[in-house]
DNA sequence: TTTATTTACTTTAGGTGCTAAAATAAATAA
DNA sequence: TTATTTATTTTAGCACCTAAAGTAAATAAA
């Protein structure tokens, strides 16, 4: 803001202000101020500030008022019009889109199939620029401005580059797709990988709200990972931490994926899961290298339903994830290791053999308070995720009124 | 400082200004202001209070003068009198009592053998009370106030607690350590794992500078690690994170000191190397449960002799010191893993089949270009790292006035 | 030997941004 | 009506910083 001030309080209140009314909805200036430890001076100071932006509103007042004595509180909140994103989920052989708008709500979203394999990196940056295009044409009536894009690509992306390191989804390596994008739409463009938005999005809940260090791992056609250290994700030094799937269960041992051997994905991932299934029962014809929903599905009935060897399979996947999970205990000790993605579905026929897994693997000092849990899965929370980072990562230029 | 401000620039910048000093020695105020962002006006504001306090002291002008023309600098350097620390390092058998003074030097040094494994909980509060108060008795003369202790012990600690929750040199748990030396001596006292000691002081050194995320290994009796990111160290939800030793080689291996299998430590730390040589070998007499130096000597000796049995030996713990770092590859991406402790000794013996190790687990992408290297051991690094991280935690008391 | 130049440090003037307290606004309760 | 309560805005004042001007202390040049 002013060109000599080192002093960064005004623009941290006023993102404080901003990210509080985002959370919560309508909020009076005195509860800005006590919800955020400033005075509410300061609050009607920034607010002048922001309705003059045209970045929030006033609302009027409630009918019938709410009950009390004293004046009653003046809400304000986000100017959902002010800004919008555009989130874009890259996963195999499908693409969602999805516009979200300054208050961080879903306004749109959209499916295709896209044959993700077959793509260079040119037809993939085609594509893309393709279907933003669309989307902003025909959703962005209205919007003040396109804040940001943000990519939620399975695999290994460095965010700080902007690039496309290794993704399951692809079959080239090292993209360096923001930077196109950014040129193209004139905007921040964030790319991260999914596993980063889910856990933001999970760290948001109130149940998890206690769970500064928190560990999600993603179960499906590979096994992904994020890793929130005091509520941000760790990156790493150039993005590839957090690759749970690809550590170690057993030196030389089942092939993965990724063309090495031992890995967890190599036992406890939908292609291991029905590769082993394949090995030990007469399945039907499929593409097996990339079992479907209704496939896996079948799996864990069969599970379900008492077959011994499709059990056994289960319980091997579960020892697998166990002994991962016990690294994950012993080398970033979480509040909370949450477990979701499709692969969820399984995981009734998985945690007994992954709790003993653990118990075998770690003393009680090591195995500390963490909590194991895991948790539904939703298909449309990573753009969800998305969104709330796109926001996040764009409110600074949206303060200034600049990309 | 002030009762109702919230900005803290005057007593971040004071902060600076301080460990400026102390990681360069004397400076002088334009150089203060270059270096930390800050205009030489504050500088010069800052210093006067310094000066005030008697935190820092004037240098007369050197003789003969630096070359050059104009004004010549005033530099300014910490007061080492103004405060003091003292350290406990506390291992197998041994404690270490070290003094530092403001400026961050070391003062004094004593060793004491001490049976730490047959103290209760109270012994060792007694012992270590007892210690401390000969050392400030003898050593503390001149000095302004002592403004805390540091306690760098191996195993698990909680920082935030001050409890020792676990370590091979004692034999009780979850002991409130800190909060009983603290009542005795009136200062802030510091509980830290001896390896963040280490890598703090590792972190500091001009060749790792571009290496915010540093993990760092101690081979030793037993196995530790200590993870910085972006140059503070990783706790975790209660003080047990980064256990490398503990992570997983071998599902079912080896057997632990902690009373598991499979444990990297079960293979590469000095007991495991000497129970593996004992099955194999003859070797003379001795406690085979915690070898010494000497003894850990004869078997690098052997090795590099070229004892094709050693050498079997200490391959094999290079490949479960492999697969671990790999996992720490795959699972923290750091810039760079440091292998240090007294270990090292064997290193040679190891890093063949560690890089194989590491090469067989992880595809290029994953293994990144984090670097591998070793590092030469000194057994007052852990002093010499609490010193630093003691004066740290103080250093705002110290600004205060206060405890 | 004086004078100009260079560099370091200090003082002054002015700005930003905060808070506490006072003033104002807008309701309910008496 | 009037008193009370609560929310918001305005005012006054403080803490801090920086740029620029002023002062100090050296070397280089005339």
């Amino acid at each position: 803001m002013a060109l000599t001030s080192t002093d960064t309080s005004r623009y941290d209140n006023t993102l404080a202000v901003i990210r509080t009314l985002r959370d919560q909805g309508p909020v009076a200036r005195v509860d800005l101020g006590a919800l955020n430890g400033i005075s509410s001076a300061t609050v009607t100071s920034i607010s002048a500030e922001l309705l003059q932006q045209g970045l929030i509103k006033e609302r009027p007042p409630e009918t019938p008022r709410p009950t009390g004595r004293g004046r009653p509180k003046t809400l304000v909140e986000l100017n959902s019009q002010a800004a919008c994103v555009v989130c874009i989920k890259l996963s195999i052989n499908e693409i969602q889109l999805v516009v979200g708008d300054f208050s961080g709500q879903v306004r749109h979203s959209e499916h295709h199939a896209v044959p993700t394999l077959t793509l260079s990196a040119d037809d993939l940056e085609t594509l893309l620029k393709e279907k933003i295009s669309a989307v902003c044409a025909q959703q962005l009536n209205g919007f003040q401005r396109l804040a940001g894009i943000c990519l939620a690509v399975q695999g290994v992306v460095s965010s700080q580059s902007g690039s496309i390191i290794w993704s399951p989804a692809l079959s080239f390596r090292n993209a360096p797709i923001s930077a196109r994008l950014a040129e193209r739409f004139h905007c921040s463009v964030l790319l991260e990988n999914d596993a980063n938005c889910i856990a933001s999005v999970l760290a948001a809940q109130p149940a998890y709200a206690d769970c500064p260090n928190l560990v999600v791992i993603m179960l499906g056609y590979g096994i992904g990972m994020s890793v929130l250290i005091n509520g941000v994700p760790y990156l790493g030094a150039n993005g590839s931490a957090a690759e749970f799937g690809h550590s170690k269960y057993q030196p030389d041992g089942a092939l993965c994926a990724c063309g090495k051997r031992g890995c967890i994905e190599a036992y406890a991932s939908d292609y291991a899961l029905y590769r082993a299934a394949a090995d030990h029962l007469n399945l039907p014809a499929g593409d097996s290298a990339h079992p479907s929903e209704q496939q896996m599905q079948a799996l864990t009935q069969m599970a379900l339903n008492g077959d011994p060897a499709m059990q056994r399979i289960y319980a091997e996947a579960g020892r697998a994830l166990g002994y991962g999970i016990a690294n994950i205990l012993a080398l970033f000790n979480p509040d909370l290791v949450l477990i979701t993605g499709s692969g969820v579905r399984g995981f009734y026929a998985m945690h007994t053999t992954m709790h003993s897994a653990i118990d075998a693997a770690l003393v009680a000092e090591l195995r500390g308070t963490t909590r194991i849990e895991s948790c539904a899965w939703d298909r449309d929370m990573t753009c969800m995720g998305a969104i709330a980072m796109a926001l996040h990562a764009t409110d600074g230029s949206t303060l200034s009124g600049t990309d």
